[in-house]
RNA sequence: GGAGAGGUGGCCGAGUUGGUCGAAGGCGCACGCCUGGAAAGUGUGUAAACGCCACAAGCGUUUCGUGGGUUCGAAUCCCACCUUCUCCGCCA
């Protein structure tokens, strides 16, 4: 969330930035928090004068006790009586303005940086570069929904019947291609510094509200009731969650995490021909990056993130573009999104495989992730992170690019993981 | 799952007949003195959030696992929950 302070300050700057964004009711909002904000002041100060006052007769009564002047103390006594109806009475409207705060500030999103693009949707996004060549295919070609089916290594019904749509079964081939991916991302994520970590698949309230998915993306996860856990939507949240309410050392700076672990979605809502196949799964399997930087270091760090992610889809030879999402296409918490699409030959359409953001403290915030800078002050770290990579739509494109008579063809790097060349 | 014992500041660790306790002491850390330099020694300082205020100094409020309660006053008493350890049970 945004600091209260931020938009005390900078409010028309706030109210100029959200209308990028596209946030429908930035005035309105800036305008109820500020006067919430008012008040809970307001009510505090005179809670705390009120409480001083009857702090200091507390300590009068304590020292009449020792000295055994009991009448005296039972006077005063009598005085505190009213104090405490009242210092009750405000502590409780406190408490409230206090949620009332926090909880408008929930609803309002991260500020946009400078160099977003202005637009509302898709279409608005700025393709800042595009790399690989596109493959060229026969009339004949098969989507992956189809290939999958040939040669036996994803099975969508098998999965329906023991879970549901959305549980994929891997199979042969296709399991060791699943295996040697989440290896090959991992390895080379390592190799570029980043720290492996093995995170929880299930996460408690307080991490869900950590990392945003709560309040108000409840229905895209999947909640255990009995005991009150979520599983996770991406390993983003326990890796984040980790440095939840930490305060860090300058020297324990930049933090660079990446974690591998499934990912469940319930996906609520989304129907039709986008969603076929591998395009959009409830459970499915994800390489994450984590960075924690100082301030002015997060956006050289998000280029890094870029980087990294693009040697991964060089690797594995695929043709792809990086977007800058436009205002209104950006996530609710983010300050600057660069998004990865690949071609997909057969389905002759962009996939999005990495979605790569700098939340600067909007997370952190929210988390109180902090960390004392070289003058010993305390400050909001920035969160950022990114998708390194994303199987399910990587293994569709793998598969319908790389169709041929004989089988599909596995990249070159990837061939020490596969153990295998093509896929027959 | 059952029984018992704990959860105090960056760490260790006092404090539980309720009363100037944000909390002794030690370690660590920072700065200074000492030294040719260092170690040792020695002195001072060393939590966070929020509010008043100039995001200064200063002052105030809150915080001793979390949330409630009793009381003029709670780290200290009561209740619930979370969590750690030990023992028993069960088990990949």
């Amino acid at each position: 969330m945004l600091q209260i302070q931020t938009i005390r300050e900078n409010t028309a700057e706030v109210i100029q930035k959200l209308k990028k964004k596209h946030f429908k009711q930035a005035e309105e909002s800036i305008e109820t928090v500020l006067n919430l904000d008012n008040l809970r002041r307001q009510t505090q100060k005179e809670l705390d004068d009120m409480l001083t006052e009857t702090n200091k007769i507390s300590k009068e009564i304590g020292i009449l006790f020792q000295q055994g002047k009991k009448e005296l103390a039972d006077e005063l006594k009598v005085k505190t009586v009213q104090f405490k109806e009242k210092s009750k009475e405000l502590n409780l409207k406190l408490d409230e303005l206090e949620k009332d705060v926090i909880q408008k500030l929930y609803t309002i999103p991260n500020l946009p940086a400078d160099i977003v693009p202005q637009g509302l949707r898709a279409e608005d996004n700025e393709v800042v570069a595009q790399f690989g060549t596109m493959p060229n295919l026969p009339e004949d070609a098969l989507p992956h929904w189809e290939l999958t089916k040939k040669y036996e290594i994803i099975d969508f019904e098998l999965g329906t019947k023991i879970t549901g749509a959305g549980f994929p079964v891997y199979k042969g081939q296709g399991a060791r291609l699943q295996r040697a991916l989440i290896n090959f991302f991992l390895d080379k994520a390592a190799a570029n510094g980043y720290l492996e970590i093995q995170p929880p698949l299930m996460v408690n309230e307080a991490s869900a509200y950590g990392t945003g998915q709560l309040p108000d993306k409840d229905a895209q996860m999947y909640h255990v009731d009995l005991d009150n856990l979520y599983l996770i939507p991406t390993a983003e949240v326990p890796v984040t969650n980790i440095y939840r309410d930490v305060i860090l050392n300058i020297n324990d700076l930049p933090i660079k995490n990446v974690a591998y672990s499934s990912c469940f979605r319930r996906e609520a809502g989304s129907y039709g021909k986008d969603v076929r196949g591998l395009n959009r799964l409830h459970q499915f399997d994800k390489i994450e990056i984590v960075q924690i930087q100082e301030p002015q270091n997060s956006y050289a760090a998000l280029e890094s993130m870029c980087a990294h992610v693009r040697s991964l889809l060089d690797a594995l030879e695929l043709p792809y573009r990086i977007l800058r999402l436009c205002g209104g296409d950006m996530g609710f918490t983010s300050a600057l999104t660069y998004d990865f699409e690949v071609y997909s030959a057969a389905q002759k359409r962009w996939l999005e495989v990495s979605s790569v953001s700098n939340f600067e403290s909007y997370q952190a915030n929210r988390m109180k992730l902090r960390y004392r800078d070289a003058n010993g002050k305390m400050q909001l770290a920035h969160t950022l992170n990114g998708s390194a990579l994303a199987l399910p739509r990587i293994v569709a494109a793998l598969l319908e690019n790389n169709q041929t008579a004989e089988g599909i063809c596995i990249p070159k790097e990837l061939q020490a993981y596969t153990g295998f060349s093509i896929i027959q």
